[in-house]
DNA sequence: TAAACTAGTTTATAATATAAACCAAATTTA
DNA sequence: TAAATTTGGTTTATATTATAAACTAGTTTA
């Protein structure tokens, strides 16, 4: 079989959140929510998972008095991500 | 958003099927389970999808007194897997 | 002729994605 | 200043999708 493509980011939400993660140094959730127009729910459930999986970083704080989440991307994250293009261009023959 | 990817592609084995399938004339069914390592019963779901999508057309014969199930992606089919490839581009900053 | 194999399909279940419902605090409005 | 609305999320229920197991139909082999 072809390499098996990580499922973590063979996912539309998730691979739009890190791809938006890739080329910045940190992120809100709120700029990452406008971005990808997903819903909030939506959008929490898959950082939550590339959280999990130690792609992406999340701190919790506020600005000013409302709560604020800012993502960014780790090492691994950067990796797995990288490894993933490769994997879909043997994929796509790119 | 990111222009959204299309469902029917954006699956892995359908995904490793169009692209066996993009530079062949055609392919058996047998040939495709070998290449991507599918189960038969995998596999022929998402044959099934891909042809009711248009996407590839299917042949049902025999080979001596064997079935024999050829497959060819259609015109429809290519112009789907471009597309897709263009997109994800976006999304990959390829 | 019974067992094992080929080439699949159908169906049940597991995994995943998504949206709806909810929560707490802050802000606006009547 | 109390009620309604907004902000910034999380949790949970449901819909969708992927996958494997079970099955069908016929063939070959012992």
């Amino acid at each position: 079989m072809l390499k098996k493509l990580d499922p973590l980011l063979h996912s539309e939400l998730r691979l739009a959140i890190m791809s938006l993660l890739i080329s910045v140094e940190k992120a809100e959730f709120t700029y990452l929510k406008e971005q990808t127009e997903a819903t909030a729910g939506n959008l929490s459930v898959q950082i939550t998972k590339l959280e999990d999986a130690g792609y992406i970083f999340v701190k919790k704080g506020f600005k000013g008095k409302i709560p604020q989440t800012t993502c960014n991307i780790t090492k691994k994250g950067i990796e797995a991500f990288e490894k993933y293009v490769e994997e879909l261009k043997a994929y796509l023959k790119l």
